[in-house]
DNA sequence: ACCTGAACACCGTTCAAGT
DNA sequence: ACCTGAACACCGTTCAAGT
């Protein structure tokens, strides 16, 4: 708030004539960059999903803050809906089933939201150290890759898989991993298609 | 930092001698809170996993702050390595191939800590306005089931099936349509097991 | 070495007062 | 209504000084 009020030229007071509270702002922001992301139909459905979540999620890594937010946010913006929107279009027109395809989209931009949060560094205090990305997941690899074979074995054994792959790759899997499991596994048997009560007319 | 100083009957300046900063004290209460898991071994290898990432999921949804911050700490504690290998356990023994088996335990764990981080209200700051989390996901209910069945029409037809089921029915579902995807999906071709460099003997 | 009081450099938010 | 300066109630971290 202090940031963008000096940014504006006044006091950070004068921001709460035009927004509630920080997360109110930070929502804001959110749908406007992913107002910004056009759309790119190449490719399969599958194809263009990931690529989808993976504008997504580089739009929120580039913007550390937001990404730690955006968890908590639960944004309702325009933007983000259309989003939403496509990307249950998408799960759709690969011959997912309706009510898979509705959770499946929650989960996909939960992954997406989490995996930006992971990787945006701790806003880089002062100069000096920058605290890579690296330098944080060395920590990590250390003590998997020195793992107790008696107490941890498992870990022990499959170090080289558990830290293995690119950034880039990981992710990609991980998108179609889930897609596949989305697309697999049916939806408990109350169907949870009972809402308190949905007005047809909303007043507007 | 000053709230458990207080309860320590000291200034915050003192934790300093014990704990470089807030990351790695949050680290290390997690890992203590993980000690205190009990292993339930009940059912199938898919419900002990189902099992073990709700406790985890518990254990961080009772502990707002931590759920935050577990995201970007990348903990290494030795209770945290002991849950990451009986997981990667549970999925070796289900006969998930290894690679898969390795980086789905980061999908799994990843998921839990963000929905964990999600349900978590924030804070509370004072009496009366405790944010409940029904308050925040209304918001959301309001857009979706008032979306513009022009803009977004998919979102619009599907409403009553995004916001269905309960918050349980849709954590054991992302549980196991994860588990579904993760054993489905191989890695990518060139195989993820060159690391640059794991030294035989580390310096102890 | 461990511990401390006091300060530093920040936050978000509120509120009475202006126009 | 919109905007503001000043204050309030917090943070995490540092540092010189103690023992």
């Amino acid at each position: 708030m202090r940031r963008v009020a000096q940014e504006l030229d006044t006091g950070p007071a004068s921001l709460y004539a035009y927004v509630r509270n920080t997360a109110e702002l930070h929502a804001a922001v959110l749908d406007e960059l992913l107002g910004a992301l056009e759309v790119r139909a190449r490719g399969s459905w599958v194809d263009r999903l990931e690529q989808l979540l993976t504008d997504y999620l580089m739009v929120l890594a580039g913007h550390t803050g937001l990404a730690r937010s955006a968890l908590l946010l639960r944004p309702s913006g325009p933007n983000v809906l259309a989003l939403y929107d496509r990307m249950l279009g998408l799960l759709l027109a690969g011959g997912v089933e309706a009510g898979r395809a509705s959770w499946g989209v929650d989960l996909l931009v939960l992954t997406a939201t989490a995996t930006a949060a992971e990787h945006a560094a701790p806003e880089a205090t002062d100069a000096d150290a920058p605290v890579t990305d690296d330098e944080k997941a060395s920590a990590v690899d250390r003590a998997v890759r020195t793992a107790d074979p008696t107490r941890t074995p498992h870990l022990a054994h499959h170090a080289a898989l558990l830290l293995g792959g690119t950034h880039e790759q990981r992710w990609r899997w991980t998108v179609r991993a889930q897609i596949a499991g989305i697309a697999a596994t049916p939806l408990p048997d109350a169907p949870a298609t009972a809402l308190p009560d949905a007005p047809n007319s909303p007043e507007d």
